[in-house]
Formats: structure tokens, sequence, C-alpha cells
DNA sequence: ACCCGCGATGAATCTGGTT
DNA sequence: TAACCAGATTCATCGCGGG
């Protein structure tokens, strides 16, 4: 339990039992970094169906009766949604992940909250189980939904990580991911499988390396068997579950004490440059490195010259690296640091080089 | 033009110009067999985009995809879903495709009129444009959802051709194309695409070739540069087409008369060629098959550790498996797959061997 | 004829810290 | 709060021109 503004206990790593919209509204605000949804969609929603406007059903025609329980659902999504995004903090973000019995009415509720849609993800799954009937298409993928709490909010993207997770290229929005079989699968005493909906653990570490860094608060309204829970634990992030069904938490009891965490070096993700401390020009000037009055080269030929003061001399131009850069290649901006070149022993050499080695002295440790 | 009942025209193999909800209302009802919509997406576009070699990206600015609200888009949706579905025959479909921008509030429509879904499908491009900011997933794939006009409709569904135009396997629910380029790719007097978001031959022939059959009526009310009309003739399918401007309509009208019918038949079966699919080492970790902080040897010994995100740690250098693996050789190169060995049960065997199962698990894989 | 390198481009809700 | 500005950021493919 860690005590946090207000007094009140945020019950990390811990199940909690009962309604999830009860139990989130009993949260503290703006707590958790990230809320992952798995919810229901076949909910049984007979005997409680009402329009929005009370009145009772006749059952003239089974499209109202179609109407009413999607009513219902909607009411579900967007009580539960609510509920979520009060106990996010202001840069949070959410995933959803549903099929297209309900995928459609959850994204539509997101946006109509305020969430701001991030990406639509595919899980392609690389097993499926195939349609039997031969009359539909085989339904092979499942969609998430990543969204920020808000238009604007600073989200956690661990872009860097995310590229070398998939060998140095951009990762894209489908992501091919084998089903939850095997030994991962949990099995109840029967030998059936323990949970309907079990989902890969695969599939959670691509988010949590994604959105969540290590002490981050990820909160599951919907725990189940505990992936979440587990997948988090590994990567050494802290969890809230909340699980209505006393049989699934059991089992995700269970399954989180035998979980253990990986060592810290491991869970070091590579990092994007915007991470690394910022480093004025003026400084090689300063230190020695770039002389006052030496001359920089550009890819094309075109040259400035340094001044005492970490600014440049161009043509008809004075001002920063990158400011002179963009003038004179006309561009709306440019990266100074790896547009000018210096000379050194007959060779040409960005600037980047005296930067990256100033770098490596603050830091005392190479990369 | 065909008379049907009623004594009505039906406009086939024209483009209708002006307002789409307007033009179906004066078609008569049930009178054709697929919807196919390409309907604006709405896409909220705040200020230019540059590459990172700083050309400016040319964005969907268009009027015409401009809605003032949610509440606006909601009810333009719902207004042309409800006249498509007066047009369409009892047994008929509809094909709508969008992005994560549009796409759950026309799925939601969708269920709240009482169509009745078939399957979503992802078409995941496979030349996408990249995200050039690093700031999110790349958006490769767009989605299209394919459902019949009421639940119990006699939907058409031609299992056996989509089977063969898969290699014989089952057709998923993923279908994997390329966006439209190169001389498909209509283009302005200037040169420049003419439409801002020409959708590719092939997807139109998929989706043909899946729901109707030859003689079937197809209308797009969203007709633009005319796709579908094109792939129709092709196919031998009637179409009808509505769209509002009038450069559009003059582009598709040159376009349709150079189509003929047949002539792609050969064209289309999908080129065989089928490289090894590659497989990011960080999916082994993903998967269980390696875990974070696992150490990974060399044939002489030398030894690295794995991280959550698929790099490796070695002797002060981080990096993939193949850039740590050079380092560690002092070579230019090095294939990480076949220098680096895990340990199981006592033996010692290249990471390779993983790499093959997931292969093997990805076979009979079709795209 | 063939290869290679270069430039162009695609439905995109695409920055963040400091003053 | 708004303005300012440093500076980080891309993959697959096609067409074309030169060798």
């Amino acid at each position: 339990m860690t005590t946090i503004k207000g007094g009140r206990a945020l019950p990390l790593n811990t199940i909690l039992s009962g309604d999830c919209i009860e139990q989130m509204n009993s949260l503290p605000e703006a707590s958790v970094d990230l809320v992952f949804a798995d919810p229901p969609y076949n909910l049984q929603l007979k005997g409680e169906l009402h329009r929005p406007d009370n009145s009772r059903v006749d059952a003239v025609d089974d499209h109202w009766d179609q109407f009413d329980s999607f009513a219902a659902y909607d009411r579900f999504t967007r009580d539960w949604l609510a509920a979520a995004r009060r106990v996010l903090k202001p840069n949070g973000a959410i995933w959803v992940i549903g099929s297209y019995h309900n995928v459609f009415r959850m994204g539509a509720e997101l946006q109509n909250q305020g969430y701001w849609i991030l990406n639509d993800v595919v899980w392609r799954k690389s097993n499926p189980m195939p349609n039997f009937r031969g009359k539909r298409l085989t339904n092979a993928h499942e969609t998430l939904i990543w969204a920020s709490r808000a238009e604007g909010a600073k989200y956690t993207f661990n872009y860097e990580a995310l590229k070398s997770l998939n060998e140095g290229v951009q990762m894209r929005s489908d992501w091919v991911l084998p089903i939850c079989t095997g030994h991962e699968r949990l099995k109840d005493d029967k030998g059936d499988k323990a949970h309907p909906t079990q989902k890969p653990e695969s599939l959670l570490h691509r988010v949590l390396v994604a959105t969540t860094n290590p002490g981050d608060v990820v909160l599951d309204p919907f725990f189940g068997t505990g992936t979440t829970g587990a997948v988090a634990k590994m990567l050494g992030r802290d969890f809230i579950g909340i699980e209505r069904e006393e049989r699934y938490r059991k089992i995700a009891e269970e399954r989180l004490s035998r979980v253990r965490r990986f060592d810290r070096e491991a869970l070091m993700v590579s990092s994007s440059k915007r991470a690394e401390p910022r480093v004025p020009f003026g400084q090689l000037v300063e230190r020695g490195m770039l002389r006052p009055g030496e001359v920089l080269v550009s890819p094309r030929g075109k040259t400035a010259k340094v001044r005492a003061d970490g600014t440049l001399v161009g043509d008809a131009m004075t001002g920063s690296i990158h400011q002179v850069g963009a003038a004179l290649e006309g561009a709306p901006s440019c990266n100074g640091w790896t547009y000018w070149h210096f000379k050194r022993d007959g060779k040409t050499v960005p600037i980047d080089v005296l930067r990256q080695q100033i770098r490596s002295e603050m830091s005392g440790r190479p990369h």
C-alpha cells in the first residue's frame, strides 16, 4: 500500500473484488498512469432492458430489442470509461481491446468523453480459430485502441524501445502475435481452460513496454486471471486489478505469486535522443573544441563562421546553428547539429560528434 | 438504363452528381445488391507536417472532409447509412471503410440501424506512410466493415473464390495490400494526385469477388475517381456512382471509358513470390522464449544480456543482436541469429532455432 | 538491356521546454 | 498563457536518368 495526497491508500499490487465501477470510484482521482481494459461484450442483458426514456419494450420488432440491448451496453461502457478517466492522471492513457461486437461502441464513447485516440492497433492472431461453416472470413484479429486521457496530454511512448523490438524499424499499428495456448494457458481443476478469453502475455508485454515506465501504476478493471498484473510485475510496474468473479481472483492470486520480476538492467529500455541532456552549442566554443572564427561547412558546401558567443555568421544572416542552417536551405527548420561540419586532419566531421563527446563525459558511461 | 418494378429507371453504369443522400433517396428502394462506401474520414489536422528531410506532407485538407463536431459527423453518418439501407435489397450488404477517426462512429451507427455486422476487415498496408515525428505507431492499416442489411439476411459470400485467391487457405479478416501508387494513381494536369484518397483496385477486386456475383448492382455513394466503378466493370458487375465534385466525376468518366471487362483477371492473381517473413528478435522476448535478463553466449565465449525491448547489453555496448555481435568481434557486421546462443537443459542452442519455430507457426500464412 | 542511385511521396488527428 | 525556438524525426516503392 502506498499513501498519497489526501491520506487515501492506493492498493498497489492487489486484486480488488466487486463491481469495477464502484471500485474505481473508491480510488483517489488522478492516481494511475495507465488503464488496460478487456471488458466483456456478451453481457446478459435480458430482463433489465429499458429504453432511454424508461418506456417498456413491447417487442413488436426485434430491431427495437436490439436497440435496447445496445443502449444498455452503451450505458455500461459510458460508466466504466468515465470512472477510468477519473482515476487517470492528467497525462495518463488507456488501452481497450475488443472485437467488432463491441469495439465500435467503445471507440465512439472514448471520443465522446474527450479521450484522444492515438492509434488503433490490430492484434493479428497468427493462429486463429478457423471459420468452420465457411460463411464469413476467418476472424483472425482483435482491435485495441490506445488513447490519452485528453487531447494535448503528454502521454508516455517509448518509441525507441518499440523500434528495437521490431529490429530497428518503426513499430506499426498491426501486431502479429499468437493467441494464448500451451503452458501459458491457465487450466482449472478439470483441465479445461480457466478463462474463456485469456490474453497472451506477449500482447501485454508490448503494451506495457510501449506506454509505461518502470514504477508506473497500471489499472486493469476487468482483471480476469491476471495477465496484466503478471506482465506488470515482470516488468517492474505496479498494478491494481479489479475482478468480480472469485474463481478468477483466486487463480490470478496464485499466478501472481509465481511471477518474478526481471532484473533491473533488463528493464532498461533504449531511450531516444530527446531524453538526453541538452548541450548548448556555445559550450563547444567555451571548451575550445571549436575556435571563434572557425568556418563550418554544410553537406552542400555552404559555409558560416563561428562567433565567440556560439552564434554563426552566414550570408546576410546571423543566429543559432539551427537558424542559419534553415535560412541557407530555405527550410522551415534545420537540425544544426547534423547539418554543420568542421574539418580536422583533412576530414569533414559533423559537429554532433563533439556533442556526443561532451555527453559521454557527463554520464561517465558509454551507451 | 434498366426498368424495374414501379416503372422507375435504375441509372446503371452512370455517375450521378449532387448530394449522395438526396440521390439515394431518389432511387427506387430495394434495388441494389451491394453498397461500397468510402465516406470522408473527418480528419482533424492542426498544423503542417514535414518529413525529416523537411519536405512537406501533402495532407487531406479538402473542404469535404471538414465537420464542425462529432454531432455533425454523426448526423451525416446516420442519414447516409439510412438512405443506403433503403435502396439495398433485403439480402443486400454494405462495406464501409475508415480509420480510427471515423470508423467507430460508423460501426456503432450500422449496429444502431439494424445492419448486421459480418466481419470487420483490416487492410494492412504493405507500404504505409511512416510516423515522421516518432510520437505514435505507424498508422499502417485501415478498417473495413462488412454488414448485411439485417440479421438473418442471405448475403452473398463466395467462400471458394476467396479461398483460391488465397492459395487454397481460408481467407482471413486481415488483408495485406499495397496502397495505390505508380501508374494506377490518377494524376491531374499538374502531375499531382487527382484525388487525395484513391483506393487500390486490388482492394475493390477482393471486396467484389467476395460479396457479389456477375450482374449484381453495386452502389458507391462517395464515388471519387471511380475505383469501385472501374473494378465493377472489369468484373462484369453493374455500378451506380454518386459524386458531388465535378472534377472527380470528369476524371472518373474518362477512367471508366478506358476500362475493359475481364482484361484484368490474369493480372489479379496475387504474386506468389513471398520472402521469408522477417522475425524481429524482440518477438522472442515478448513471447517468453527468452527472458529479459537472460545471458546469451557467443561461440567464443563472449556474453551479453537480453533486455525487455529486444536489445542486448554487452561490454560497454548496447544495441541489436547484430550490432553487439559485430562490436564484440571487431567485425563490420555480424549475423546475430547464428552468432548468439542460449542454454536449455545444459545444451547450447543458437537463437536462430527460436526464429525457425516462429516462422513455422506463421507458415501457411496467407496474405 | 540492365543496374544503381536519387528524388518523390503516401487518409497524419505527429514536439516540448523555457521565457 | 502565449510566444519563442532548439532540435528530433521516415519506410516502402516507383519512376527516372545516367552509366
